[in-house]
DNA sequence: TCAATTATGATAGTGATTATCATATTCAAC
DNA sequence: GTTGAATATGATAATCACTATCATAATTGA
């Protein structure tokens, strides 16, 4: 069985908080980790949906909210809509370009950017924890 | 009467669309003008009701839409909740700390990393058109 | 096996925003 | 100035993405 690393990062957390265990988050956790792409809760839930047609969509909910406390996925916001995840664990840190034409996400490091928001927080005696950095603008691909 | 080239600015984008003044904008686009945070629409609508007690908030919402539209304001989206409005016109482009102990916003700029910005997307063929940067995490006050 | 505790799914509720609609205003043409 | 077609407004219903509630089910340590 795969992803046996993430499946024990969040029985850990899970015992770890005294909470139970269940094979409908299980469910939830190996939908996430098959798919590399940046998913909506709704997404996620119509997938998980074919392999557990009974599972609702609060778990699903309830789901996304360990896996990013237990770091195992983490939170994007883009502009209004749903809110999407993308795998954490295993991932470098990245930021995004995003197509505003066609949604696509490109994902980039810049480490020179990196540190100059360090240099810029500490002019402000300002304690970084960690930062969102969004690019908007037109891809590749549509540009034509 | 201040904020003359602010009115302006609405007056002919209201003009140029083809719609048509009405004292609530102006009020609206005023008490906007007169605060310097960051403020959200119901924010906002408390503010405006003090001078014109009848407005409703579906024209706050209304007219924050078209002083986005217009250059005047751009928005500040952070994590959950309402949206925030911030100046823009005759203002520098910045990027912003902020603190997630006391909600405080720093202002920053860092000519460096705009420019960094640029090099990233040139990189991947991608044409920027702008960005939004959020850099969280605890301000001088809060450390104490 | 048992009992305490947590998990689940259905669904009601929420907060921010947007849509609808009847009425009021604006403004160019007379 | 009056008119009338178009837009603006305020109240409020509707929507969207969640979040809370609750009765029932599953887990788990004793
Ligand atoms: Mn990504
Ligand atoms: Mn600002
Ligand atoms: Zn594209
Ligand atoms: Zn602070």
């Amino acid at each position: 069985m795969a992803f046996d690393e993430e499946q024990k990062i969040l029985d850990d957390f899970v015992r770890e908080k005294g909470l139970k265990h269940s094979g409908q988050r299980k469910d939830i956790l190996l939908t996430f980790l098959k798919t590399e792409k940046h998913l909506s809760a709704d997404e996620l839930y119509a997938l998980v949906k074919k392999k557990n047609p009974a599972i609702g969509i609060a778990t699903v909910y309830r789901t996304l909210k360990l896996l990013c406390e237990s770091g195992l996925s983490s939170e994007l916001r883009l502009g209004s809509g749903a809110v999407r995840y993308e795998h954490f664990y295993g991932h470098e840190h990245h930021d995004h370009l995003v197509c505003v034409k066609c949604g696509e996400f490109i994902e980039v490091v810049d480490p020179e950017i990196e540190k100059l928001q360090e240099r810029l927080a500490a002019k402000e005696d300002f304690s970084l924890q960690g930062h969102k950095l969004l690019m908007y603008g037109i891809c590749r691909k549509c540009k034509g």
